[in-house]
DNA sequence: TGTACATCAGTGAACGCGCGTTCACTGATGTAC
DNA sequence: TGTACATCAGTGAACGCGCGTTCACTGATGTAC
């Protein structure tokens, strides 16, 4: 099992148990994210990782942040500053897309017992706040910012929990991608003409 | 430990072991809700669950399906047939009040890997989805029922999640009612104000 | 009404499991002189 | 350049834990006659 990383001192076990635990995280859920199981899986001693993360928390939070940290790339990269309701959707699209690709990561992001003394965490949760109400204030700039962006968010994630729920079609991604979208123009079409253009006819579901 | 509650036949050992589950559930999480603590708690054999339960996944279906029927009764006892947006804002209200008030449940409801050959929980899922739409339906008679049915509910789940991970203020109910509302009236303003009336303006969250 | 017996609902010991965490340790690394 | 030594990053045995589940069992219930 002890790959040929290196004799005794790993290098860098720090990063391998991080990469460890996000494999065990998509193969075997949450439950399946032990501190002893990241050890086997990075090839180490149980009792390596207690060099690098104080226990089983620590770890699991450093998950997250990493999680949260690929989540916002993801969304920048799917569309840089959306500014029609349609780029929103793209965005909405891309924020699902990570919830089913990585379902076990969405959840320790979203749905672990969160420490909020892990200041990396939350930092990321403030940073993905701001964007969202970025994104709001400039679709939609002369909306109540506060609540739409709440609204936004919670409609985005709601999509992405019923998706990853089983309570949503998730056969191909087109179908969920077609699904966000019709709900974004659902609720936007008419908020969106009165404030600027709509990009595209809203998809019938 | 043993109560008084029957010296060998428990009477109906079946209904304590849901009762113990749930008490688990709220005070100690889903992680608390182990067999042994359900038999534990229901003053029986660490074994005799089994004669109700086939196995542990049963005991949770069971839960999960118990509190899918308390959903329903308190969205309906938050108004019988919501009819405008402030009317459907009040069952969403009830709907986050669920989630911040019986959190474990909630979780065990929607984030556990649901057993989709339950029948019990298929049913469930199917009568949430229909009561979601039937609503729609009757607050925006002549909107794509579908897409905004799915839209509605998904908005709805988000900010029961977001405020149940504590990325919105939940300090009182006071505040998550005002916040739930604010963001149910930004996103319907103007969507009500075409299909219907609105029977209050939106408040500045 | 009384007894025999099948059925049902519990018991409790035992299994093997994986977990988090501690401890004293040892091998490798790199720095000071 | 070579050696002494402090520091660092691993090891591996051991702890106690609670879990799900099995098994053969036994005490209570209720039904047939």
């Amino acid at each position: 099992m002890s790959l040929a990383t290196g004799p005794y001192h790993h290098g860098d076990l720090r990063a391998a148990c991080l990469r460890a635990a996000r494999e065990l995280l998509e193969e075997d859920g949450s439950a399946g994210l032990s501190l002893r199981a990241v050890a086997r899986r990075a090839g180490v001693s149980a009792t390596a990782p207690y060099r690098h993360y104080a226990d089983r928390d620590a770890l699991v939070s450093a998950v997250a942040a990493e999680g949260y940290r690929e989540l916002a790339e993801l969304l920048a990269a799917a569309h840089p500053s959306p500014g029609t309701p349609n780029e929103l959707a793209t965005v909405a699209i891309a924020y699902v897309r990570f919830a089913l690709d990585r379902p076990a990561m969405f959840r320790v992001m979203f749905a672990e017992p969160c420490d909020q003394t892990n200041e990396e965490r939350v930092a990321a949760t403030t940073a993905i706040t701001q964007y969202v109400r970025d994104i709001v204030h400039r679709v939609f700039p002369d909306a109540d910012a506060e609540a739409l962006s709440t609204a936004v968010w919670a409609l985005v994630h709601g999509l992405a929990f019923l998706h990853l729920d089983g309570k949503l079609d998730t056969t191909t991604p087109e179908v969920v991608a077609a699904q966000v979208r019709g709900a974004v123009h659902a609720l936007f079409a008419t908020t969106a003409g009165r404030v600027t253009h709509t990009d595209e006819a809203p998809s019938g579901s």
